[in-house]
DNA sequence: TGTACATCAGTGAACGCGCGTTCACTGATGTAC
DNA sequence: TGTACATCAGTGAACGCGCGTTCACTGATGTAC
């Protein structure tokens, strides 16, 4: 069928998608357990390689774990802004709900979230890429806030939003005799809330609020 | 001076003495070190005993990490809760920066908090007393909110303040490129913004914002 | 097309470590007489 | 008051385990001639 390519270039190519596999693995592994249990052996059983053969792949642990990590985020954040982007109105409410949503599907990525804010042991390119996300998630914020009508310090707002719904996910995640789908719903309930306090100390203008 | 006591009593009051010894070295040493990175060895070094004497105390390491975490955890909010009393006027702005100020001072007992949030590891008679210690918590906020005149379903607000709280706690906590004084008062900052915000949603009645 | 070679993906086993916990033991102390 | 004994606080060393990582090696594959 296809001509053969260069053999440098398939070489390449075999890498590329062996290094991807590998990723793909430390995510399932990482829906699966408790972050600081995943251990590379995990993650090479899941891929049905040896553990030794990640290390050509990454240099050690902490690279692959962010390196997964990074992955999924970015892909949330896009589907996160892609569901902004075709919002209007009250986009606040249902961004709070969308948030909410995919980061209680995907507690992994919450878990690990947390974890970096908490111990922030990360550094050099990692941090600039997950600064990065974070930034981007920002934007889709301050957008929101302006399109609602929002003057002043938008940045400020997003920011405040951003946590709000961070304390939300954290602090309702284990609550005591609830079942998932119960918890899942106050949640939402508390993200709409949240979106519409902020929504109207926001478009009280400067002052009134936020400074 | 003093007659001597029966002994049995003073075998019990030694016993006593030296658990609560443990304790505090377990509390020293989680102040110093990531909680996930303190270990029973740690902790014997600390309080100058061989890591096998803590055994003789408790049954396992989740107990005397929990009792470490329960005992520092209700003098926190002891503390919270006699600064809240003498607290009139805007007291959840007070109150806001009151827990920040604790939960940044002490931060060990967040990061503790947070682990237990996430993982849901612990059960029986300790998730009691966990739980126990949040429910005290809310109540504090509670009287806030009556003070501040809110009507409507008081707790609710209570619960979402809080989990605002914790929001900022964790978001800003290892903020790129800020002293940890710059993040302690942007911490505060937006923790009085927030609780601006509840104020005003909580003072304009049922409906408006919440239920 | 065939062959000798270099490269490197891939491996199973091992290394060295720190962990929670247990074991076998010592010695101080209170008790019974 | 003196002594034999039971109790149990306290210990150093060891056990067994799982971890991240490395090592020495195999074998497939593309390359140069």
């Amino acid at each position: 069928m296809d001509r053969k390519t260069p053999s440098p270039k398939r070489g390449e190519q075999r890498r590329r998608v062996r290094k991807a596999a590998i990723v793909d693995a430390a995510e399932k592994v990482f829906a699966e357990k408790p972050f600081p249990k995943v251990s590379m052996r995990d993650i090479a059983r899941e891929a049905g390689i040896s553990p030794a053969l990640i290390y050509r792949h990454f240099p050690d642990q902490q690279h692959l774990f962010m390196e997964a990590f990074l992955r999924g985020t970015t892909s949330l954040l896009e589907r996160f802004a892609d569901h902004v982007a075709k919002t209007g109105g009250q986009g606040l409410e249902e961004a709070s709900d969308t948030f909410i949503t995919f980061l209680t599907e995907r507690g992994e990525y919450f878990k690990m979230m947390t974890h970096f804010m908490l111990e922030g042991t990360v550094h050099g390119e990692l941090l600039e890429r997950l600064n990065a996300i974070e930034r981007s998630l920002l934007e889709r914020f301050d957008e929101l806030f302006v399109r609602a009508g929002a003057t002043g310090n938008v940045r400020l707002m997003s920011h405040c939003f951003f946590a709000a719904l961070n304390g939300i996910l954290i602090t309702f995640r284990q609550h005591p005799g609830r079942s998932d789908l119960e918890v899942r719903q106050h949640m939402h309930q508390i993200g709409r809330i949240m979106a519409r306090m902020f929504l109207q100390a926001a478009q009280a203008g400067p002052g009134a609020v936020f400074p």
